[in-house]
DNA sequence: CATGAATGAGAGTTCATTCAT
DNA sequence: GATGAATGAACTCTCATTCAT
């Protein structure tokens, strides 16, 4: 009931915007009465909270040994990007609601959001550590700017692809995405690593 | 008095955001009656957009000759992170309106809005361009990712400043970060280039 | 719930005009809260509106039947009169509404009214038109300017009877103003008809 | 000055009604300032009161010698006609606000707006006086209802001039409408006096 | 569990009116 | 006299939330 209530939430939000929502339309998408969504949750706001909770975190969780499983260095990186693109490229109203909605919301349920994303920001550290650990990337690099580059980078590309009038295949970025996020890092030959056949190595 | 009044409205909206602010409260903030502000503003959300057309946008073209007059590659770069950095440290909550608040709004006002953002995103295609024209960047980069890299990195890293509990300074990060992006679009010996100080040449 | 509300509306636009009601004295006469009153009607205009489709319009309805049952000419206008008074009669403070604050009305609202409106004159002409058609009213007489003044004069009679500090019985001028309308209309000997007491045999 | 602001707010009230008009238009309108409409009228009602001050009362006090100058009957009453035709539509705009505006405004004010009606309804009285007097009209017509004929007829000639999609020349309904009042109050051979080319004798 | 009518606080906005200049 | 910026009360309307059924 939970999940309808949420799916209806997340249609309704990806329209309408968060605040140009109201739990009425929320109910009537769900095909529920209004006081019903009441039951499941407590405040307008929680319908908010609880897509983080309920589909962002089972996300990251899945995520997490999929990515740790892989050499580390570009294959872990690249892995990391393709699960984000994967992940928001299979329900666009939902990606809609992350990018764009979510960030509406009032600051002081920031802190529940926040628990959910420093979980990612911990699946991005590991993966650059690793890196760094094993000579794939350049023990040089500062480790929160690392982070930032490969987290806002993957959040405006969703961002564009969220608002584009047309959807396209973000799946379209991934090699030279990670290729650029690679050379970044100061993974060695990032350029010969990568596409062979889109790009050519020049570096030296 | 438009100044005093979007001035007063920042304030407000850095505390509460926009759909958290009431026009009273901002009146009062700006030591006027509620009407007054319908004197200068014709509704709520033009306080908003009036931030972009009055605060962004100036900036914007005071940038643009700025970065044009250095040498293409990492020194307009680095201006370009350096002046934005400089435009957001000078004040807080101008910063956290730009970074959180003014992200809240109507999807209806979006297009003004985008318009100022497309002309930030012309700027750096700029220097983009510059430097790849000059062989200072890599030829093989995608324009529109090396936007999206520069954009969302600096966003990413203003946001995070805005939202922490104690500020520090943001010029911090300026060549650390530079000397990733750099890289990322392909610099040659861009660890070389950037600060022997803080940064060993170590790419080889 | 739409008749409480209404006839809430009813007794406050009588007492302080339309333009001078809010609806919260409107809410407060119905025993409701504020919100409820947009539960049944989206706009403050609705209500009037409601008034005329809700009770003007069963009204003529009502009317039409009983006005045609009867022998054309002076039969047939004397119980259109007839009708009309016993309507206003029964409530003094809905006829104050649509005498006097119905005209308060916004004009893009009178399309709405006009509708109603245009289904009593069409009664009017009827009675006209069969007054003439069997020879009770002159052929020459204008069917616009017989409509206008039938009800014209009944309008004001009702807004007089309507304004006056203590009522009075309507149908007190039932009689003599039906007969100055027939003579009006060229009814044959309506003086004879009519009053020489105040009413006395006549005719048949 | 005040005849100036009063044709400003006749052209505004004209177009948008008095609760639809502000102060501001209308000193837009007069070409002054808002706050200079305050140094004549101290009220926005005072500008609707004055209009039946400065310009009823004028034509009403204009009105009477000519009228009594005819001979009792349907001369006078042609005239009181004729006079009210004329004042009406040489000024359509001035016409809606007396016709539909006027009756927007707060029953408060209505006692103000009253002794200038009483004016014109006692005219009006002598005019069935002097044909009931000169045997012209019928002595059993009843004062009241008389006047209430004359006078809502009028009213409601004018207002359907007033509100036509396009104006037509009131003068046109200036015979038929006499004969009709004419005949209403017992004047003898009503019809044979009037239009010869429109209305035949046929009453007898 | 589910409903949805009812609530009522609170928002944006308008505008008659004032008054320092 | 004339101005028009400033005021602030008052209004309509919305909607998250409750609760009797």
């Amino acid at each position: 009931m939970e999940k309808r209530i949420l799916r209806a939430a997340v249609q309704v939000f990806a329209r309408k915007s968060y605040h140009g929502s109201s739990i009425a339309e929320i109910a009537e998408e769900a095909g529920l009465a209004t006081g019903t969504i009441y039951l499941y949750f407590r405040r307008k706001e929680d319908l908010l909270l609880s897509l983080f909770e309920n589909t962002l975190r089972p996300y990251l969780h899945h995520c997490e040994p999929l990515i740790q499983a892989l050499p580390p260095g570009l294959p872990q990186l690249r892995k990391l990007v393709e699960l984000q693109f994967q992940f928001f490229e299979q329900d666009r109203a939902q990606a809609r609601v992350f990018q764009i909605h979510a960030r509406e919301v009032n600051p002081t349920l920031k802190p529940s959001i926040s628990r959910t994303l420093a979980h990612y920001h911990q699946i991005i550290d590991r993966v650059v550590e690793a890196g760094v650990s094993s000579g794939k990337f350049s023990p040089h690099i500062d480790q929160f700017l690392a982070r930032q580059l490969v987290f806002s980078g993957l959040d405006s590309l969703v961002t564009h692809w969220v608002l584009a009038d047309r959807p396209y295949p973000l799946s379209r970025h991934l090699e030279p995405w990670c290729a650029m996020l690679a050379r970044a890092l100061g993974a060695e030959s990032a350029f010969a690593e990568t596409s062979p056949s889109q790009e050519q190595d020049h570096v030296g």
